[in-house]
DNA sequence: ATTGATAATGCAAGCGCTTACATTGCAAGG
DNA sequence: CCTTGCAATGTAAGCGCTTGCATTATCAAT
């Protein structure tokens, strides 16, 4: 007993404490169903043993694992960071823990880490975005593992989903850019196949140019990878065929990041000569110059309203209701009006 | 069996295969230790039963769970994104999967999160940094829970490291701007307390003060949390108190690009009349006008050296040599010499 | 004291899988 | 035709925990 040579497990404890495996599985999950004597006695064989509980055995017997997963696109940028840090704060105070994968913005990878998670017995699951096989939410479903999407928000869809209108969002941008006098538009966007947010936010600027009464050659869009790199050659292909445009429109805030340099580097004045406009407000829009003009998305609300919205799910196995956050645009000093 | 109302399980896919349990469980483990035949029945009822094997159950029998833990100080900005990014794809490679948690740089979370890991069953865990309780580590070592040190290396460390030296890095950056004249240095560093990189980057700016007989007075430090508001509020409380210094070291990129700010928000030309450095080498270095003169970290070489290593302490069960990898000083527009 | 009611604890059956060991089947050598 | 030796498969014992139910202790009321 005094030397053992792996890991204590609850035998262990009840030996030492005197008590039934039954008993220790209580205090620890159910405190208040053991007497305060007992309690004391296997608290301190728990302590001195080091006693962590085997989690597999316990998902096992328990069937939960307090335990919800989340798989993002990506980690590489700071998109992401901040909502997910607010879900992860609130659902650490409804006592779970978050696993967090990423996926390299690949649908197949995408796939595979929500198997993965669904296996570990996730209990419920953060993903972002609609767009992805229906065998994934049938899959979902068959395991009972509840869903919710964020970032986007569409009403009706298979899955609930915590966030904002995409296409409203880039629409009310386009809306601005347009009153300022610009008619020839560049976008660079994400990848839109497989991406709901990315094609939505490119249905708002399409979406806009009509309501203008102007034709749909007045916009090019260029789909990239969302990197700065990206953003940059983009921006120079934008640049280089035809009539270039006066302003562009980029998908995030790190392809217009991107974007801004390459113009800076070419020469061309932000925004006296072109405007730029990125997407997500995140701390980068406000730390290059000219600071991006961009669409800011309440990412710790969201990342709040998820968590909670998740635990409701998982806990009365109810669906949850999806809600449609508001955006807003913050008009800083990378757009203006129409060149001559 | 037609309607079941839970996920199927080995049993059930045992009795619709027409064998036993273990020729389903070696199908799926070891495919060639069953004939051809048998494995296609196999395969197919678990195909037409959507079977996915239960992650507890197997880790509970095998006790393997082919999982690598991670914990990160932080998610909020890209300074461990990169590395993290290889090392996951070089853990992909080797058919493991990674689960990351970010502690918010908090001792405490920090040991949660390992112990959660743990229990989890994870494999293997890669730690950010040395500076952490003794009994965390004899808790890994009593749960015989292989951990390797990353982003910092200190050899002969109770734990093996995978790193570089924080304060050889920047030592070297001090010793080039002290070349260039600067003797008043500020520097803002991150809070040094439990956390060696902190800690050893300041003292790698002292060695080099004292190397070059300029007196501990010359070096005023602030030590402040790692975000570009403190980055700015910090720049300004080393400006405002008595002689100002005429360069100011940051502990990373993003408290250089606070600092920066606040430079140019208070009329100040960078380099002219401050210089000022990061460290890392993120994205963020180069977005920034002027550039970032910073230490150059190979985040992605070492992301993929420590997974190597901590795969191979978990299969050979051997402790992995640690590895020093070399960093490099980015010399950019940010610094410049002493102004008059 | 005795009796109930109730609180505290113990017993033991799984949870779904892996794997050591036992069994069976079959081809080749005697 | 009967052994032998392997390869293929089956049997069943756990892995460490939770929890429904059974048992025992406790204590107030009779």
């Amino acid at each position: 007993m005094s030397n053992m040579r792996s890991a204590p497990t609850l035998d262990d404890v009840a030996k030492k404490a005197g008590v039934s495996t039954a008993t220790v599985s209580r205090c620890l999950n159910a405190p208040d169903r053991v007497v305060e004597a007992t309690r004391k006695r296997v608290m301190s064989a728990v302590e001195t043993l080091g006693y962590t509980p085997n989690f597999a055995a316990r998902v096992m017997a328990a069937k939960r694992t307090f335990t919800i997963g989340a798989i993002i696109p990506t980690m590489e940028n700071a998109i992401f960071a901040r909502g997910l840090q607010a879900f992860q704060e609130e659902l650490h105070r409804s006592g779970y823990t978050l696993l967090v994968s990423s996926s390299a913005y690949k649908p197949d990878v995408e796939e595979e880490q929500i198997r993965t998670l669904v296996a570990r017995g996730a209990d419920g699951l953060l993903l972002i975005g609609h767009d992805r096989d229906p065998k994934i939410y049938e899959y979902l479903e068959r395991q009972k593992t509840p869903a919710l999407v964020a970032w986007s928000f569409i009403p009706d869809a298979r899955t609930p989903s915590i966030g904002f209108s995409n296409r409203d969002a880039m629409f009310a941008l386009a809306q601005e850019v347009i009153r300022l006098g610009h008619t020839r538009i560049g976008m660079i966007s994400g990848i839109s196949q497989g991406n709901d947010r990315a094609r939505l936010r490119i249905k708002g600027v399409k979406d806009a140019l009509a309501a203008n009464g102007l034709p749909p050659e007045a916009l090019s869009v260029i789909e990239t990878s969302y990197e700065i790199e990206s953003g940059a050659d983009a921006f120079a292909g934008l640049m280089s065929g035809g009539p270039s445009p006066s302003v562009v429109l980029c998908g995030n805030d790190v392809l217009a990041a991107g974007a801004l340099r390459k113009a800076l580097q070419l020469g061309m004045r932000v925004p006296e000569d072109v405007s730029i406009t990125g997407f997500d407000d995140i701390e980068l829009a406000r730390i290059v110059s000219p600071a991006l003009t961009t669409v800011h998305v309440p990412h710790r609300e969201m990342g709040l309203r998820a968590a909670c919205g998740l635990v409701d799910m998982v806990e009365r196995k109810t669906a949850a209701a999806s809600i449609n956050l508001e955006t807003e645009i913050k008009i800083r000093a990378s757009l203006g009006p129409c060149p001559k």
